[in-house]
DNA sequence: CAGTTAGATAACAATTCCTGTAAGTTAAGC
DNA sequence: GCTTAACTTACAGGAATTGTTATCTAACTG
């Protein structure tokens, strides 16, 4: 994702506002690397602007997306997941506590043969690795 | 997944009551490939047994999935689909339609150099691609 | 630099997918 | 055939997200 005064300057071009609440998400994003979801987001943004409603949160989640600044990530933790980070990189997601991880992964094999795909056309191609963070790891050792 | 016979002997081993409700539901997933969802299969359920509710359908499909009989797969579709196929694999999901096929990879990459998975101890991994099924694709060519 | 207006916001309701509860019904073992 | 745990259903409830609408405001316009 870009900077924040980047995203301010593309959202104008676009021809979209810029509102105070919006600003606040920006930087909330900016450099995020604990995979919010709306609802967190949403926690962060009320701390410093009282009446900013989750719909509200959602909406510029979304604009971000569709303008592929974040990334929605449905890991099966119950909500979606916003990743400002674009660079190719996979998830680690603990089955425990929910947080999730990044991974950096070479994945050779996924240069995949075109007869086993059948006529399907690959877009991307996402790695979710499940299991104990280093954390709950370290719990279930102690229980 | 077992046979409906074997799965029938198996709930009764496990104390678990056979209902025909129940058997309806073992045959519609027996070799199903089309990674249904609940309401999909209790949309079958009902042409034969017009009374079924949706929460039986939840609550077998729930047992069967803790009994490994069928996995639940959250490929970020909506709604929860079921699997069968016990075999391991992967998922190819469309973009489009969201039909969910399989796909079957040996993914050599996938054994980490332990560094970077920083303690975190791996379960599983899963793959999903996401793109265009060859129907999707052929049609919107056509367009 | 006030007026205009497309677009954003907030409050609220609704939707979707799924789960909890309670009361009636049934399969399996005796 | 009786008992009882287990199953089924209807219904309510809940979490996450989206739709609606009236109000408000950023940014353009003159």
């Amino acid at each position: 994702m870009r900077s924040p005064d980047e995203l301010v300057a593309l959202f104008r071009e676009n021809g979209r506002k810029v509102t105070p609440q919006r600003e606040c998400i920006f930087h909330l994003l900016h450099n995020n690397r604990t995979h919010p979801t709306a609802e967190s987001i949403h926690a962060e943004v009320v701390k410093r602007m009282p009446s900013v409603s989750l719909k509200t949160v959602y909406q510029t989640l979304h604009e971000l997306e569709d303008m592929g600044e974040i990334s929605g990530l449905d890991l099966g933790t119950g909500s979606v997941r916003f990743d400002p980070n674009q660079s190719v990189h996979h998830h680690l997601v603990c089955t425990n506590c929910h947080t999730v991880g990044d991974i950096y992964l070479e994945i050779d094999s996924l240069q995949l043969a075109s007869k086993v795909l059948q006529g399907f056309e690959v877009g991307n191609a996402e790695v979710t690795f499940r299991g104990l963070c280093s954390d709950c790891k370290r719990l279930g050792n102690l229980i």
